[in-house]
This record gives C-alpha cells, sequence and structure tokens, in this order.
DNA sequence: GGAATTGCTTGCAGACGACAATGAATTGAT
DNA sequence: ATCAATTCATTGTCGTCTGCAAGCAATTCC
C-alpha cells in the first residue's frame, strides 16, 4: 500500500459529495432530497444542486410525491429506471445467466444457458460473448458489465485457478477475452459467492445494523466472503473467502488443494451424497439426489438425518474457526443447503454454541439466506454499480474515469 | 452500519486535508513539504498552508535542511520530538510496562513492573495508575494514553473476557477504571496482538509494498491480527483475531473456549514445553524452558527437533487456513517463536507450500518478526497516534474531538 | 557574479457549500 | 373559504479553501 490517500482539491469536494449522496440514495432507497440532507449532513441546497446533474443524466429520477404529513409534500427520488443499464453474466459450471439491471438494480429479462458437458471453452465463449451481444443491441445504454466466476479466483489477474471438477475454463482467459470483444464497456470480474454476500449484505444485513457479514455458500462447493461495511473483502490478491478449504483436521485427507481435511471434503454437497448413496436405502438409492435428500431429511429420514447433522458438524467447525478469527455479528448460509431449513440451521447453531465463547456466541446471529432472487447475479450487478456510481475504488483505478458530471 | 458518510463541507476539506498531509508525513518520515505535495496531490501552496498552524502547535517541527541536490535546499518537516506525548502501558500476566512516547514514534524512559503471582486485580490496578500518574506529571502534554492487554478482548465492552492462566482480572473493569481516573485524557484500548501486527506492518509490510498483512503472535498463545492497507481489522466486537482457538482438528481435546483442537491446544508454548517435559532427557530435562529449548533446537538436539517440528507442522496448518481465508500477501510470525530462527520458518514454509495452491504460495511471503523493540508497546502508541492525529476512525467518534485545528 | 535550478511563500481568482431568505405545496383551524 | 402553520425545494449571498502563477529564497554551475 504504497499510494498514500490523496488530497482533495475544491473541485473534487463536489464530486465527493455528489457520490455521498448516491450512497445515501443507495442505502436509503426512494427517499426526498430532504431524506438525503439528514442523512448526509449536507445542506439541503446542497443536495437540491447536486441532484440536477444527476436527473439531466439520467442517473437519478424523480417518482412522485410522497404520500403521508403535514406541509409540502416531498418528491421522492430513486435511481433511474430506464436507460442506463448494467449487465450482468453469472457462469456456472453447467450453464450460464445473463440479466440486465436497470440502476434501481431490478433485473430485465432474466435468461439462462446451458452449457454442453465437456464442450471447450472457446464455444462456450463464443455463446456468452454472442448472448452478451444481444443484449447491449438490446439495451438503451450499458455502462458496465459484470461477471461472476466460480471457484478460486484471482482477481488480480482476473484467472480462475482452479474449478473443481471443471477443467475446461484452465488456461482460457475469459474475462480478459470479454474485455477485448466489448473494449468500450467497463468491465468488472467478481468471485460468485463474494457477489452473492453484496447482496445478502444488503439485503439482510444492512437493516439488522450488522457490522461484519459472513456469508457461507454451501453447495456443490464450500465458499464464503466476509462483508465489512458494505464493502467485500478481498485480500490481497481477491482469493479471501476460500473457507471450503480450510482444514478441520490436521490428519485428514488429502485435498486435491494440496491442504488436507479440508472443510469441503467433509461438507459439500458431493461429500454428503456420497455419504448417502454409501448407504444407501429404499428411499435414498444409490443415485438420490440432493433434493432427494432434503425431501428425505424434512421428513425425518433416519439416514438422511444422521449424515445431513454430520454435515451440519463440520461446517459448523468451519463456522466456529471463521468466527473466531473474523468475528462477524451476522452469519448468512446460503446456496443449496439453505433448502434443508431450520431444523439444519439449529443443528449448526447448537454446535457453534457449544464451541464459542458464551459472549461471543451472544453477539452473533446465524441464519439461512431466504432470498429468493439470483444472489449472485444481483450482487454482480451490486459490485458493478458501486464501482461506477458510488465510487467503491477496487484498486484498479481507472484513470478514465466515465465522466458521469 | 447505519450511518451513511457524512458530506464534506469546504471548511471539512481543510481538516481533510490536513490529515491527508499527517498520514503522508507519518508514511514518509522526514521529508519536505515538496514531497508531502507529491504523494498527496495537493498543492505545495496548499501544504505549505497547511503545515503553519501544525507548526504552531508543536505538533510538527522542521528538521534541518536536506543535504544533496541543485537548487534551494528543501526544509525537512518530521513529527515533533518534543512536548506533546503519548503514554502506552502494556499489560501482560506477569509484568507491565510503561513508556511514553513522543509523536515521533520514539519511546521515553521504557518501564517494566511485575505483576506478583496472585495479586489481587484492584492492588495491581493501583501500581498501574500511579506509574501513569508519575508519567503524566513528568511528560510536558499528553495527547493520548494507550493500553495494550493480552488475550480476547471484547474492544466493544473494553473488557478481557477470558485470560487462559490468569483470572485475576475476571470482573475487573480495567479500562474504564483507568479512564475514571484520567478524564482529560483521551485513552484507548487494544488487544496486543493488533498492536504488534501494527508495528510489523510500518516497519515490514509497508516498505514491501504488501496489502494485507497476517501477523501471528506465537508464544504462550497463538494470537493474530490482520492489517488491510493500515488498518488492522477488528471485526463486528473487536475480537477478531482469536487464530489460537480455531480448530485444526474436529474431533481434537477440548479446549477451554469451548471448541475442540484449537490450535493453541496443539501449538503453544506450553503445548511444546508439556511435550518436551514428558520426553525429558538428560538435555531437556522436566524442568526445561522455553529458553533451553530454543537452544537445544539450534543444536539439532533430537528431541527437540522433533517436538518443534510437530509445532511447525501445527503452525503451517492453522496459517495455511488463514491464508485461504484471508489471502494475506505477507505473513509476519511474531512473539517468543520467532527465536526459534530460520530452521524453524523453513519448517513452516515447507508445510505451508505443500498445502495451499502453488499460484497463492507464490503470492506470499512468510517471515520471522525481527524486529527488536517491544512490537507490543510501539503498536499501542501507533494506534492511539493514527486515531489522534490520523483520523483514523474506530467507529467510536468521540464527539468531543480535541482541536488540534 | 550571473544564469539556472529547486523549494517555499504570497497574491489572486474560481469553485463550492453553509446560511438565510424566498417560493411552492399542503394541512388544519377559524 | 381563507389564512396561519408547516414542510420541502430553490435561489441569492458570503466566506472559505484550493489551484495557479508569480515572486522570493537558497544553492549549484558556469
Amino acid at each position: 500500500m504504497r499510494a498514500t490517500q490523496k488530497g482533495l482539491s475544491i473541485e473534487g469536494v463536489q464530486g465527493h459529495n455528489r457520490q455521498v449522496i448516491l450512497k445515501a440514495l443507495h442505502d436509503l432507497g426512494t427517499c426526498s432530497r430532504k431524506d438525503i440532507s439528514v442523512v448526509s449532513g449536507l445542506d439541503q441546497a446542497t443536495v437540491t444542486r447536486a441532484i440536477g446533474p444527476l436527473l439531466d443524466d439520467g442517473i437519478v429520477e424523480e417518482v412522485g410525491l410522497v404520500k403521508g404529513g403535514r406541509g409540502r409534500r416531498s418528491i421522492n427520488l430513486d435511481f433511474s429506471a430506464g436507460g442506463r443499464h448494467i449487465l450482468c453474466l453469472r457462469l456456472q459450471r453447467r450453464s450460464f445467466s445473463i440479466a440486465g439491471f436497470n440502476l434501481r438494480g431490478e433485473p430485465v429479462e432474466p435468461e439462462e444457458f446451458p452449457i454442453p458437458r465437456g464442450q471447450p471453452a472457446a464455444s462456450t465463449f463464443s455463446d456468452i460473448a454472442d448472448a452478451l451481444e444481444r443484449r447491449v443491441a438490446g439495451l438503451q445504454q450499458i455502462d458496465g458489465i459484470g461477471i461472476a466466476v466460480p471457484g478460486p479466483f484471482l482477481e488480480r489477474d482476473e484467472r480462475v485457478i482452479l474449478i473443481t471438477e471443471s477443467p475446461e475454463w484452465q488456461g482460457f482467459d475469459l474475462i480478459p477475452e470479454l474485455r477485448a470483444r466489448f473494449p468500450n464497456i467497463p468491465l468488472h470480474s467478481t468471485h460468485d459467492a463474494k457477489a452473492a454476500a453484496l447482496t445478502e449484505w444488503r439485503h439482510t444485513a444492512h437493516k439488522n445494523g450488522a457490522k461484519v457479514l459472513l456469508y457461507v455458500s454451501a453447495g456443490q462447493g464450500i465458499g464464503s466472503a466476509l462483508v465489512v461495511g458494505g464493502e467485500v473483502y478481498r485480500g490481497a490478491l481477491g482469493l479471501a473467502g476460500e473457507m471450503g478449504h480450510m482444514s478441520i483436521k490436521v490428519d485428514g485427507p488429502q485435498c486435491k488443494c494440496g491442504n488436507t481435511g479440508c472443510l469441503e471434503i467433509f461438507a459439500s454437497r458431493i461429500a454428503l451424497l456420497r455419504a448417502i448413496r454409501e448407504r444407501a436405502t429404499a428411499r435414498l438409492t444409490t443415485e438420490a439426489t440432493f433434493s432427494d435428500v432434503v425431501a428425505a431429511y424434512a421428513d425425518s429420514d433416519p439416514v438422511a438425518t444422521e449424515e445431513v447433522n454430520k454435515v451440519a458438524r463440520y461446517l459448523a467447525q468451519g463456522i466456529t474457526n471463521c468466527i473466531n478469527f473474523a468475528n462477524p455479528d451476522l452469519i448468512v448460509i446460503g446456496d443449496e443447503y439453505a433448502l434443508l431449513g431450520e431444523p439444519f440451521l439449529d443443528a449448526i447453531k447448537r454446535q457453534v454454541e457449544k464451541a464459542v465463547l458464551p459472549s461471543v456466541y451472544r453477539s452473533v446471529v446465524i441464519e439461512l439466506s431466504n432470498l429468493t432472487e439470483d444472489t449472485v447475479l444481483k450482487g454482480t450487478f451490486l459490485d458493478v454499480f458501486s464501482q461506477t456510481y458510488l465510487g467503491s475504488a477496487r484498486e484498479t483505478q481507472d484513470k478514465a474515469t466515465n465522466d458521469t458530471g
């Protein structure tokens, strides 16, 4: 961190305050100039003057008058619903999803495309690029493209370094290729768990007043992300959050990553299904899917209960470790495992309660995600949106700041 | 994080830029107005105008002319060496240390006082308060007091929640008591590993260009702290960094903290000595101390080598987990274990190399601390200094901002 | 000793936000 | 129905602060 913080010139103040105002609008949602004035501490006049150009630029719009109260009704503001959009792509192992988002974060025509098994990266890339291209043509103005990729993702180099079970992408530089394809649109990439965490922050943590959110994405793999004060913690290379590869057993089995006893070996969906299929019963056969297990667990099937509880035990150990290291005050468990429901959550909570100091346990809330939208896609939008409009600098301070003023 | 960022008034700009300038001076060390102008991006004139009051207030002083070069010699600036001081206290289990620091971070007459074994907290408190009182009387002006405490420390409540092996302090509210004793001096408390990490950041990380430092304090206990861009990561309650209580063995022995298989059970000095004493030899008897082990390890004593290597294996596991979760680019191992030297470090590095992905291993530097000063005391100073002069807000934004302008 | 160089300081003008006053829209009491 | 009261938004004025440019200071090189 050599670069010292830059000083603020008098011109810089306006830009700074514009970002403050947009952040306030983003936090508050639909609100009046007065509201923004109050939370930002800026004068009403200053807010009015700052909003002006934002209206002209189609970033913010007036959305009618507020209802109740005495006196003049305030004019509600919100981010513009038309015109400017951010285009988001979520890459998964077997499919990819695309949606446009208006500046309010409302998705426009989300679509999902399958990726044929074993299809080479170049073909998939071509499918993706074509789908994006169609969207670019269809939307009025694209202010940014966001891409969420699975697995350990070296943000610095914008390269996925290992997608377990999916070697196709190895060596294919997706992000730079896409950037070359859309050279005029700022393109941001992120890790899917980090994106989902951001959505969870916005919808859950923020209203609880949480300061540090640990999001655990539990499903095929075990990923996680830490959100501190609204910003995702990325680490030096953007690799932070590989909770699945924290060992919970120093002398445990070898993992593909090189480590031994990784949480993922014990607690991923793959591990759970393997364990259950080994004990195949009439209900849960050797062909049992995760949905089958969810249903069986809900019905208190003994094998499902036992194996899911084992997973809960392991996951709780991983969570306990993260609590001791990162001290979050909210933990949200998302992805497929959220489907296991409250009994699963309770099993985790009971174990965590045993394993951390009482004063710490009291200070942390553990929940299952209950969002229905695609949190990864939405989080990808939030990431691009923050960087584009709210000035969340993610080090690579583009010199070509797109002139919003 | 309900509070939205505050906007900047035109007057606020000056204050903001003053902090930017002081940060630049803090980062650069002795330097000229021109140097500050360059790194901060502010006009030389602005720097000159900002420095004026700082000189008057005795925060900064001119320290002679710079040597080489053509043209007019620049006037070197540095923080003032006299006048203003910060008083720091480091509380340990068996002793406490006190030192004044001038604003350059140079300690003034460090002293260490023993804490008699079993002495009740009230008596120790009285000793501490008296010793501080003498310093307050002796130094010209005290701008702040910093206190570093060992063990899990609930910063929000300013209470130590569990000092292993030292129950005396349990229930005694040291920090509030001290604050009551020195009501006119801002008092800041921190966890010792976090303080040491700050010192390590300043002396090691900063010049390597590291972005995320993981400091591991390995000795009687295993603590740690993460420093991100110069700021210590504290978590929601200030409890972050309890690496010693991350489990490396889900089915391991029970720890006092409630968890099972905590790293501290396997890798603390206490564990190491117990293991060695159980295998007592002529050289390493049942009375062997840590120093004995260090000496024996240096001489390649087989028992010492074997047991220390075991500890290295465990510690490496903990470090690996932290790498996967926090993705630091520099790891410094400090406290007593640093005395074990390069062979110990190499053992750790070999193990970590096996357990993390190659591209990750290449991106992280692992070192032993080689600082000779008391890093905790110095870090306590840095913490208070940052909050007092550089505006590092640690949430509790005192309304009574002491007027430095 | 003068030109060139480099760093610090001063004069001036422009930008911007706070404050106060005005305008706009609405409620409720007379 | 009309007028005070209320509340939000907008406009005018003023003071502050920074950047720019010129000037001053100190030093080297010719």
